[in-house]
DNA sequence: TTGCTCCTCACGTCACGTGAGGTGGC
DNA sequence: TTGCTCCTCACGTCACGTGAGGTGGC
């Protein structure tokens, strides 16, 4: 018995790359505007992202189809932090609640509007198909 | 009985903007790279824009999320010009096949990998409501 | 004449793309 | 030492947004 832990994953940013489908001078474009700060970086200076950082940058690529401002997802990702910390009663927690409350509103339509737009881009394919048979 | 024709249906680019649901700088923007040209003026200077001007509109507006350059666009559109001229034969009309034929894979590809976000885009919209009932 | 909608520049902005020139660890 | 991946500027680009100043027709 060893009471070594076990090594904390860490990923370079190509890997993140790869796993998120993001490019890398975008996810380093989200550093920059203070979307995803790297948890870490190497001896060397080397960014290093734990796997929760790159849980937020999948979310941050799935909803990128729908629309939003980077502004506007960093303000959504702090809420959810600080919903997050469990400080649900304080001020901040119910300014929080609110911004997440709204969001998710706006979200869910904006997912609706998208579903309708894919189904008309679709029909659209259907369309270009029609025309090379024609 | 009369020789009159019923007169044409023209929309100034405001009325456009309101059934396609996109900006009136992005229509003209459209213009301006030769992607959507509006049919005629008024004898003021206004742009006129026809029902077909308005459907191609449209499809634009569906195609966006797709993320497609306009550039992109530009050549599609022009290939399904040249098919719907009947020129299928020449070998401007063969080229303009295999122009549709690629975007419409592409497309398939693109339309299905944006359901896919969409789906995950839902799930976080569902966590959300979770950490709001905490 | 007043409102409203439209017009043409032309600069600004947002979200990255794309080199240039340099460093770090297997 | 060579390759590969990463680094930091910093300018470029694409798709518009946003005034500024002006005109046209009910």
């Amino acid at each position: 018995m060893t009471t070594e832990q076990p090594p904390v994953e860490q990923f370079q940013i190509g890997e993140v790359a790869e796993r998120t489908g993001l490019s890398i001078r975008t996810i380093r474009h989200y550093e920059e505007v203070g979307l995803v700060v790297p948890s870490s970086r190497s001896t060397g200076r080397f960014r290093l992202y734990s796997p929760q950082d790159v849980a937020r940058l999948r979310t941050l690529r799935h909803m990128k189809p729908l629309g939003f401002p980077l502004e506007e997802m960093r303000t959504l990702m702090e809420a959810m932090d600080t919903i997050a910390a469990g400080r649900a009663s304080t001020s901040a927690g119910e300014d929080a609640h609110e911004v997440v409350r709204r969001f998710h509103g706006v979200m869910t339509e904006r997912v609706r509007q998208a579903r309708e737009h894919l189904t008309r881009a679709e029909e659209f394919a259907v369309e270009l198909e029609d025309r090379l048979r024609g």
